[in-house]
DNA sequence: TTTTCAATCCCTGAAAAACAGGATATTTAC
DNA sequence: GTAAATATCCTGTTTTTCAGGGATTGAAAA
């Protein structure tokens, strides 16, 4: 019983480097392939595959969401993502939303074989670089941000002062500044600059 | 006559990628492939390509320094940069380095014959989907820092203080501080907030 | 060769942010 | 119904950043 793969990924050289990887493989079947979610999500209509290789970063919707979606619909499919250089910061989530494994795009062959035998047997497989990135990444765990709390880190962004800000939002300088210490304390930043890259990092802005 | 092909990329699977479009073409010969800048400079000393296709990130050293060096030693290689997925920021830099093209990973097998065929008319060849980009980038028009204000960005964005970086890179902290007025003046920021929100958004960091 | 640019250093004063350590209504969730 | 979370406000002090100058050195470009 061959396995049934399937990859998406908007990168037709990537795509390309796995087919050819795989291609003489006696236990894989390559099914397809798909640039987009859209083209994917069609394609799952009409084929079911047992793995799919899925890129974190899509054109139309990013790879986690896909990735809720996907085993919403076909709860039997496992998927692997796929991530691009550094953004290990959404594995985890993707992990979250039910992928069985992640590698990185630098993966060797025998690392890819792997990846699929072991998450065909219903385990989890991680690389061993991914899995060092994502342990520091797991330290600076996402925090949860209140509506009020978005709303200043986007305006600090901006550029806005904390009286800007008080303006702008009909408060005092004062909250603007409770807001600040708790975005701080949260992102566990040690000023303005570092609370920015990590909100933009972690995709708050 | 074959067209001689070197790729440098850490990633297998781009090169596996681009080995598998080019491997049934009857003009291209593939010489040989490196995961890094220091194995690519040994390589040559022992085989010269016509065609070097080089990713901008490596890991040991920028495919921007790497290039330099190359046409250096080397002036008739023709070198195409591989653009990861969003930095096109630095392939202006490459090309006044003296690459004579640039291809986007996502580039068909079509566009990657047609980009080793111009070049190789000692034409420049631009990939449309990067010429683009690379227009959007020029409009808001990226500002091009040196070297140590790329440093003191970095070091800010990790939420270091004027002091904590005069101390790391061995200057005083106004030197630190005239750094960070040019930056806040090359980009337009306000602050330090909009500075690095600024920069995260051009890829500078 | 002159000029420009990068990197370094210095100064003053003002503005802004960070830090500490509170308080009080109002939702929301259990 | 009570506890937790949210949003609001307060008074200070200390640290950092910002704005505006000016100046020197060395390297690279014109």
């Amino acid at each position: 019983m061959k396995t049934r793969i399937f990859i998406v990924d908007d990168h037709s050289m990537v795509i390309e480097g796995i087919r050819s990887m795989l291609q003489n493989e006696p236990h894989i079947e390559w099914i397809g392939h798909a640039n987009d979610a859209g083209s994917c999500l069609s394609f799952l209509q009409l084929h079911i595959p047992d793995v799919i290789l899925m890129d974190i970063n899509l054109p139309d919707k990013s790879g986690i969401d896909l990735c809720k979606e996907v085993i919403l619909k076909y709860p039997t499919i496992k998927i692997v993502g796929l991530s691009s250089f550094n953004q290990l910061s959404f594995i985890s989530k993707m992990l979250d939303n039910g992928a069985s494994g992640y590698l990185l795009k630098n993966a060797s062959k025998p690392e890819i074989l792997q990846a699929i035998e072991t998450v065909m047997k219903r385990k989890r497989y991680l690389s061993l670089e991914a899995e060092e990135m994502i342990k520091k990444t797991d330290q600076e765990d996402a925090p949860t941000l209140t509506r009020r709390e978005i709303e200043v880190l986007k305006l600090m962004s901006e550029g806005y002062t904390n009286y800007e800000m008080s303006e702008k939002l009909f408060v005092s300088t004062t909250t603007i500044d409770t807001h600040r210490k708790h975005l701080l304390s949260k992102f566990n930043a040690k000023n303005t600059a570092s609370l920015i890259w990590l909100a933009t990092q972690m995709k708050y802005i």
